[in-house]
DNA sequence: TGTTAGCACTCAACAGCATCGAGTGCTAAC
DNA sequence: GTTAGCACTCGATGCTGTTGAGTGCTAACA
């Protein structure tokens, strides 16, 4: 049995309904609808097809039907009409992202607030992996006896800062003049090049050979596991409470406990280098705490690399149309915040 | 009527069992218990004298008694007898405290899931008031045309930046050159000394004005409204639904919706200099949605002042006792990590 | 005079049962 | 191919009786 135009209608009404309402629809429901000119008989029968098709299924005997995984994936792959956000809207998201700090986090952290406020799910991003990141400026800060601040300007901006330590009795302007050698043969090289380039100033180093080692070390560390907790951000932890599917407090603690692993988070957004939209859809997600979640991700850039994530995390009923608009409109949003940073 | 010992008795059997099971407790449970050596008959009689009092409530006729606002005020006032930690426990808090960077708001972060993985309740530190901090170094470092990070190092460690405007053209030399007469200016001042100090600066100005008078706004702003939401942090937000008095989702949503407000949180938080442990139990904390649950707050130092605030949030029925010395002895640890700073 | 046993009483929680209604599948007529 | 009609299913709702934990009161006891 193949899907004919009525099947494809109906079982878009079905959708779109279940997605408002989270209730099983019955025929008599659909067949109201506008545009669909059939009676509720009628309707029964293609939705026994679609049922036995697998895109519907019946909670028990006299309940309405409900989408399946299945019919959820034909949707987000055929079925649905992208809408438009409102010029007002974009305006709206614009002006919170762009209103913060040139900090990388400081601008992740407003984009997960304005990507939950917009979509009132629960948002995630991942901050730019470092190797696709350019460094401007190296400096290191004094801050105890034998304690610098690393600071790296990239690119993107400032990067999170780290703490490493420094022979006895350095002095600030000694740090400076490391700070000023390190910058000199870092700037403008992509993080992927730094061990070439420290190799160099280790051979004909003026300068303290141990301290350029760990300064090396921090710099590599941070570039390949992809750095420490706070470069997952979650926005709107609690907007998933509002959803009925969340009505039972031990499922709401379950999704909260998968919010605070940002390991997870991190594989859970993973995805190939491509800019295109992402949508899985219930267990495509591999994670049995999120069977009924649908997780939707997008890239954004840093100059010219595919570069981070970000997410969306919702019920799987969730209004993927306003979603993927709202994920495609702050990718962008955020790419040119981060790159084309003055 | 007067409370006579045996009220005290019966009255701290009740509290005891109900922060245990939450559960409104009877007279037979009383009586069976070690060290009360009536009958369930005699303990209704004390009951119904202390619901007379206000110390007790009656949830409905046949049910037991629950402890009143009240009587959980008399028992951490008067009745509750400390319990120590463990060494153990002890140890092991310490430990993950202190295997974190320097950076302030790490330490304050990790602290915060120490304290809420120590109580299984909500924790809540308000980072240090920087008026109560010394600098120890002042470092701009140049971001991109116009602007500069500024890294504020006290003897706390290191303060949360800021990114500041500085002149067109300004090299990364020149801004050195400002860094260390800012240093040299304003090394172990307190961050109340430093409008004096830059007055001073000011007036010999050797190096733009304009700069100098940014960078004083930037920390004098810093320094009067209490920074930015990062310097109130939440641990464990989740706790809260593990217990009964949440496990209806609206209040749980209430909950975390005031979790989310720092603004708020910094308002529950603040407290009197004195470094006692403040116990604010039901209504007594001013806010409706947080009307069944207790705020116990204790104070850290850095230096010589007493400086920020930590917290734990739970229902009313807590478990005072260890609630209490966990923050006693996180307030010590806190302090001496920010203090010893080496 | 304070303590306790006994007993009638209260009331939430729970299980059982009938009712209701939204929704279905099937059949027959259009 | 479409639809009206009808019997059927089953969760939700509400009513009822039962159970049991717990109380208050009274009277007996030490």
């Amino acid at each position: 049995m193949q899907l004919d135009e009525r099947k494809y209608l109906i079982l878009q009404a079905i959708i779109d309904d279940y997605i408002l309402t989270a209730m099983p629809v019955g025929s008599r429901t659909i067949s109201r609808k506008s545009g669909v000119g059939y009676s509720p008989a009628t309707i029964r029968n293609e939705m026994s097809d679609l049922e036995e098709l697998g895109y519907l299924d019946q909670p028990h005997t006299s309940a309405g039907r409900v989408p399946s995984n299945k019919a959820y994936r034909l949707y987000v792959d055929h079925l649905m009409k992208t809408v438009k956000l409102t010029s007002d809207e974009r305006e709206r998201m614009q002006d919170h992202l762009v209103a913060k700090s040139k900090q990388v986090e400081g601008v992740i952290r407003s984009a997960a607030g304005v990507l939950s406020d917009a979509t009132k799910y629960t948002s995630v991003i991942v901050a730019p992996k470092l190797s696709t990141l350019r460094i401007k400026h190296v400096q290191l800060v004094p801050v105890a006896d034998r304690l610098a601040l690393m600071v790296i300007v990239t690119n993107a901006g400032i990067v999170k800062d780290a703490v490493i330590s420094v022979p006895e009795g350095m002095t600030a302007d000694e740090l400076y003049a490391v700070s000023r050698t390190l910058t000199e043969k870092l700037a403008d090289k992509p993080l992927e090049a730094v061990r070439q380039a420290f190799a160099e100033l280790l051979r004909n180093a003026e300068y303290n050979r141990k301290l350029l080692g760990e300064t090396l070390q921090v710099i590599e560390k941070r570039l390949e596991a992809g750095g420490d907790a706070s470069d997952v951000i979650v926005g709107g932890p609690a907007n998933m409470l509002e959803y009925p599917e969340y009505s039972d407090v031990s499922k709401a603690r379950n999704f909260l406990a998968v919010l605070e692993s940002k390991d997870t988070l991190r594989k859970l957004l993973s995805r190939d280098g491509s800019m295109e939209i992402s949508i899985r859809i219930g267990p495509e997600n591999q994670l049995p705490a999120l069977n009924d979640c649908s997780i939707v991700t997008a890239s954004y850039r840093v100059g010219d690399h595919s570069s981070g994530t970000l997410g969306i995390i919702g019920p799987t009923r969730m209004n993927y149309n306003r979603v993927i608009s709202v994920l495609e409109f702050m990718g962008r949003a955020l790419s040119d915040v981060l790159s084309e940073y003055r």
